[in-house]
DNA sequence: AAAACATCCGGGACAAAATCCCGGCAAATA
DNA sequence: TATTTGCCGGGATTTTGTCCCGGATGTTTT
């Protein structure tokens, strides 16, 4: 006999947290018994709950799913975590499994796909969803944590004063422009310029804001609006 | 006696559409006969299926949803759009409308809400969600067009050709690189960019960039990855 | 203390590009 | 037919970027 396992879902779309559960519940084995649209909320509901598993949002509103996910493993380590992401990337995947994840399925993936990552995870064993790319895969078996720090590594070869022409650079000044702001000759920012980009390897200014957009330094969703 | 309404669903996300089908499965009035994950793909769909009403993402892998909506429009004056967005950002909203739609919902909202809009539509009356700021719609109801329409109608000023050049530019292409792509000489190219940036009033390539971000033109979403 | 090293600064020479202005060509429009 | 509009690209000039250089300063090593 197989005991029907609890899941609390953490995710700040409505719709979507509806869609699970429309599929979740086709299946016998798991019953939804809870759902949070914020991570506050999900905490306060799993000490309530104790769910035998979580499905997480990747990106919530109020903190970073890997983030929430590291909090849960920490706070009620018997609760697995099953991450639910929009993005296949490596560096995600690496890191949700580095925090204490113990299945990845990517939102565009299909029903079945996830109703096999809940079985593993309730079964104690890790569940990649299989549409990500097979060379990812490949990729995180050969550097188990590593590729995933390697931008910041690269970003902490630079000088403080490189690091702070870069920030300036990235959100978009000229060298002109970063030269008045640090008192020095437009020369001397275009060297450093050239410095920062032979030392991350990058090739065009667009590179470096997509550099810095991936590290954090500047915000692009602010451009969206 | 009230017809039962055929709905088409494009989006991306099947986990997604899956919670919109259970949601639309519930309302008697209304019945899902399809669904696309692409643009191109829900075009073919409208073609065959001529449904009543159709329900699209505004974010898809192909292209943007606000331009398809006007494709929708042109094609088939007779089937209706309900625009489902992650945004409730003036400017997306404005221009959905503007670009033919007759409703728009915000993911995060309710189910209820989902279903509300799905009537208004049906009848033929507009609807926007009430989950979307206050100041957003006291705006919109101030300048009708005009302060949302800036963005859409300078860009709608650029040639074809210029919008073409564009896109690449703003996906980080060198002027060099585009010319490469379009068989023609970089000189062509800079010049459009010249007029493109003089006619959209910016003045530096990351001031392309974001304009071409706010538009949704490229996805600054995929360099966070 | 001396030497070696790293960092920050900026110049000079040259290459690349952006900018401004020009005109030609073809298609659509009046 | 005459005019406008979009597309294309050249020429001349200015601006910016690239590569290589050396000096000033402070820190670490020997």
């Amino acid at each position: 006999m197989v005991e029907t396992k609890n899941i609390l879902i953490i995710d700040d779309h409505p719709l979507f947290r509806e869609g699970l559960k429309t599929i979740i519940g086709r299946d016998p084995r798991f019953k939804v018994i809870g759902e949070a649209g914020t991570g506050r909320e999900g905490l306060q509901m799993l000490k309530k709950l104790k769910p035998d598993l979580t499905l997480v949002d990747i990106s919530l509103p109020d903190q970073n799913g890997i983030q929430l996910t590291r909090e849960i493993r920490r706070l009620f380590p018997e609760t697995r975590v099953l991450i639910v992401s929009m993005h296949s990337k490596i560096d995600y995947i690496a890191e949700a499994f580095q925090a204490g994840a113990t299945g990845y399925v990517v939102k565009e993936s299909a029903a079945k796909r996830l109703l096999q990552g809940l079985e593993s995870v309730a079964n104690g064993n890790y569940f990649l969803d299989s549409s990500v790319s097979h060379a990812v895969v490949e990729n995180l078996m050969k550097f188990p944590l590593k590729e995933a720090k390697i931008t910041d590594a690269d970003y902490a070869t630079l000088t403080p004063r490189e690091q702070e022409v870069m920030r300036l650079l990235a959100e978009g000044l000229s060298s002109k422009e970063v030269a008045e702001k640090l008192f020095i000759s437009p020369k001397t920012v275009e060297n450093h310029r050239a410095n920062i980009m032979n030392k991350l390897d990058l090739h065009s200014a667009i590179e470096l804001i997509r550099y810095a957009a991936k590290l954090g330094l500047i915000d692009v969703d602010l451009w969206k609006e």
